[in-house]
RNA sequence: GGAGGGGUGGGUGAGCGGCUAAUACCAGCAGACUGUAAAUCUGCCGCCUGAAAUGGCUACGUAGGUUCGAAUCCUACCCCCUCCA
């Protein structure tokens, strides 16, 4: 066998189905149908679904043709596996913008030039209840609880809704309609495809065959990469960047390099290039811990984020990985948070007369510095133009916002998260003098630059 | 049409008159350690007040009610499910 066509059906495949048949088909030369399924309710793309477009690629390389399909009949049903929750039904201009979404992330793998798109409403639009009575009557109930999840809710007393029974007619009808040769998807669409064959047998057109890859474990190292689960690295994700809101640093170099250290192999496998020999090479190297893990890691990560940005990308996002988190330096751009030290200084003197610890006429003439004194028991906040405030830490942290309650600051200082101008803060009402520009730190990954809006 | 089961914090899921802001697990967050944002260990994980023990408020489908006291009992309503017909 070719040994490009020998790569294409062994690296990342979890089972073809005949795989005698699939390797005929390729031989002959003939140009491939190559079905693969979105469900445009989930526009989203995350690296779980890249397994199957790299694969859809590596096919196209070889000369065939890939066929889009848009679930948009499908999607209102919702693919029961696992718990299904109802689907709202979606509108003809979501589910446009969805399937828009999603080709523009599709494309960032597959090849735009050999892919046709194609819409289920298509041939499900002129269907009749007749059409549906035929399809439906081709299948009996115990076919169908064949199907381990169905027959496991059965035996449960779980429900099963009748259009999710309908699910897997729908999606074999779709290879009659395309007549395709060949059908892609996960381990876990194994029954709908293996129903395309047997309705494509029915109607007398050759069965297609079914490629099926392994699902990829999400970031908890525990379940399949799924968005609900929130498992999950989305493939647009930026390279590494700032999170603008919160501070926090963040990025699909980070992601990556937070799967835990047992899911590298399978990673490399499924979503990279790299050649068999040298993974081997990796496998062994973790298995006799002849190098660092992290080491290796961090070119799964580099070749993923080059993979969907580019090496620069690659480079960049490495070289802050590096400062962050290895060296933990202090990042070079952080969020600025925009505060008023007067504003503040007034909302914490109306508390502090409130409580009767400041009387009102004495307010005014208190200057910053007597406020740091004072706020050693009392958390003083600012006063009018004033370069510099001298809070305590712990109010000033709820008060401008850095933090969504009182508690979370509390928590946050007594865990020893805080740190202001690279001094950690030890007790909430520690006091300590915050200037325009001063930098804090609230746990490992957010970072805030203060910036005094008075001073503008 | 009949019989029964159920709706609890981001998720799963205990509790079934006070000891319950609510067991446990997952996720999340933090710290320590480290070879990384891995692993491991420890802690936190509704909001407000307080230095803190305490206290207050909001919360167990919705609306009422019983009670000194209710997620827990009663009534009505909404929703979900199972079985029989």
């Amino acid at each position: 066998m070719d040994k490009a066509l020998e790569y294409v059906l062994k690296r990342g495949v979890a089972e073809i189905i005949v795989e005698e048949e699939m390797v005929r088909l390729l031989e002959s030369g003939k140009k491939l149908k190559l079905k693969m399924g979105f469900d445009p309710s989930r526009p989203d793309i995350h690296l779980g679904h890249v397994v199957g477009m790299r694969k859809l690629r590596q096919f196209q390389d070889l000369g065939h043709q890939v066929v889009l399909i848009v679930g948009d009949w499908t999607a209102q049903i919702g693919d029961p596996s696992g718990e299904s929750q109802t689907r709202p039904m979606l509108s003809a201009e979501e589910v446009r913008a969805n399937a828009e979404t999603y080709k523009k992330q599709f494309f960032k793998v597959v090849d735009r030039e050999k892919t046709e798109l194609r819409w289920q409403s298509e041939w499900f639009g002129k269907f009749t209840l007749a059409d549906v009575i035929e399809l439906t009557s081709k299948f009996t109930v115990a076919q169908l609880l064949a199907r381990e999840d169905f027959s496991n809710r059965h035996a449960s007393g779980r429900p099963i809704a009748i259009t999710e029974l309908l699910y897997p007619l729908l999606q074999a009808y779709d290879s009659i309609a395309i007549e395709a040769d060949v059908e892609f998807g996960g381990i876990d669409q194994k029954f709908n495809c293996l129903m395309g064959r047997e309705l494509q047998k029915m109607v007398g057109q050759p069965p297609q065959q079914v490629f099926l890859m392994p699902l990829l474990v999400g970031t908890d190292g525990q379940q399949k990469m799924s968005k609900s689960l929130d498992n999950y690295i989305a493939i647009d994700e930026p390279a590494y960047y700032t999170d603008r809101l919160t501070g926090e640093r963040k990025g699909m170099y980070g992601s990556v390099m937070s799967i835990p250290d047992s899911l590298i192999m399978d990673y490399f496998e499924l979503l990279t290039d790299v050649d068999d020999q040298m993974l081997n090479e990796y496998r062994k190297m973790l298995s006799d811990n002849s190098k660092n893990p992290m080491e290796i890691k961090k070119f799964l990560a580099w070749e993923i984020v080059r993979q969907f940005h580019s090496t620069e990308a690659a480079d960049e996002a490495q070289k802050y990985f590096e400062k962050d988190v290895q060296w933990k330096e202090v990042p070079e751009d952080i969020v600025e948070h925009m505060i008023s030290f007067q504003a503040l200084g007034e909302l914490q003197k109306e508390i502090l007369i409130r409580k009767g610890k400041l009387s009102a006429e004495t307010a005014g003439e208190v200057s910053c510095e007597d406020m740091g004194t004072l706020a050693w028991t009392v958390p003083i906040i600012g006063t009018a133009n004033v370069k510099y405030i001298k809070p305590s830490i712990g109010e000033f942290l709820h008060l401008s916002g850095l933090v969504q309650s009182r508690a979370e600051a509390k928590r946050m200082v007594n865990q020893k998260a805080v740190e202001l101008d690279g001094v950690r803060i030890v007790s909430f009402d520690e006091t300590r003098p915050i200037n325009d520009g001063s930098i804090i730190r609230i746990g490992k990954r957010k970072w805030k630059r203060i910036v005094n809006k008075d001073a503008k």
